[in-house]
DNA sequence: AAAGTTAGTCAGCGACTTAA
DNA sequence: TTAAGTCGCTGACTAACTTT
């Protein structure tokens, strides 16, 4: 945007050429504005000296629009409507608002999450359109940055200007194939599921995924001496699934209740061993930074996505 | 604090319209 | 035709604000 050419043009006189542009009398048009009619014509003149053309041309008693001065009149109220609309302070009207929210979910959960936050916005905004990604470089950075509005990830320390709103738990479990050696067992130990390759899939958002990236889950190994042996390292969560249901890998993933996988894959979800040391609950949360505290488009959708997740906990219990 | 800039008013002008 | 009224423009001036 050329910023210096537009700083060289005082926007009130728009709003003068638009009384001008309505009256067609600089008298008139200063009534409009409240000031003498030699102060409008000084306007007047400051308007065709900045817009280099004439504008108005005097024919009598009238005032003749110039065709620029014309092609203004047709585009300058848009203009002005949109300006008034953007500083008037008024009741937050989601049915009307136009804008694009981008937020980043990690895809298991955006899957079920999505679908249904897009079902409720399509009736109540149309205007706001999702933009869901699930990755990022650094997720405080970008949602300082104004990059992301929001993103959901797991519950951990992050600086003052991020305000974390709980959404839901998980239960880190083992999932695997329907028929695994493993899958009739009522309990299985740490020895057993070792002895079979895994799928390392991102639970959280991330840039890049790599074999050497330890997870939680290699890291408790690490600390009881042993390790797992990886077959797929991946954040693309069909891939996962469809990678451990065609072969013997097992994969770390969290339980959420009944969710979409559950229809689509052939899955069996164990809990984890007794003999490894593991957290009950993985917390996600829902971040947004300071800066969209005050902002009602942000307060409403924050409303809205814990609104789905409460009513998919409501179905979950009826 | 002085000088410069900006935006306003007042008074008066010329061009034009209207009504007698 | 002419006088009165209307309209936009401009010079002179002022007040408020900004810059030096």
């Amino acid at each position: 945007m050329n910023l210096q050419k537009l700083s060289r043009l005082d926007l009130n006189l728009l709003v003068a050429l638009q009384a001008l542009l309505e009256e067609r009398s600089v008298t008139r048009a200063a009534k409009r504005l409240f000031i003498t009619q030699p102060a409008m014509s000084r306007v007047l003149q400051r308007l065709r000296q900045q817009l280099d053309d004439p504008l108005f041309t005097r024919s009598g008693n009238e005032l003749v629009a110039t065709p620029k001065a014309q092609d203004l009149q047709l585009r300058l109220p848009a203009m002005l409507d949109g300006i008034l609309a953007m500083i008037s302070v008024g009741v937050f009207d989601p049915a009307s608002h136009v804008g694009e929210i981008t937020i980043a979910v990690p895809e298991f959960f955006a899957i079920s999450l999505v679908s249904r936050l897009i079902e409720s916005l399509s009736v109540v905004a149309p205007g706001v359109v999702l933009s869901v990604s699930s990755d990022t470089d650094s997720v405080e950075r970008e949602l300082a940055e104004g990059i992301l509005d929001f993103a959901i990830d797991i519950d951990k320390p992050l600086g003052m200007d991020i305000e974390a709103t709980h959404l839901v738990n998980y239960s880190p479990s083992i999932w695997m194939r329907e028929g695994h050696p493993l899958a009739e067992q009522h309990s299985i130990s740490l020895d057993e599921i070792l002895e079979y390759p895994f799928v390392q899939y991102y639970l959280l958002i991330a840039k890049r995924v790599s074999a050497r990236t330890d997870a939680r889950f290699d890291k408790t190994l690490r600390k009881l001496g042993r390790k797992r042996t990886k077959a797929l390292v991946t954040k693309q969560f069909m891939t996962a699934m469809e990678t451990i249901s065609r072969s013997n890998c097992l994969m770390v993933a969290a339980r959420y209740g009944h969710t979409i996988e559950e229809n689509t894959y052939p899955i069996v979800r164990k809990g984890f061993p007794d003999d490894l040391p593991h957290e009950q609950t993985i917390t996600l949360v829902l971040l947004q930074h300071k800066r969209t505290f005050e902002s009602p488009i942000h307060c409403w959708l924050v409303s809205q996505i814990t609104g789905v997740i409460m009513n998919k906990e409501a179905q979950k219990v009826g």
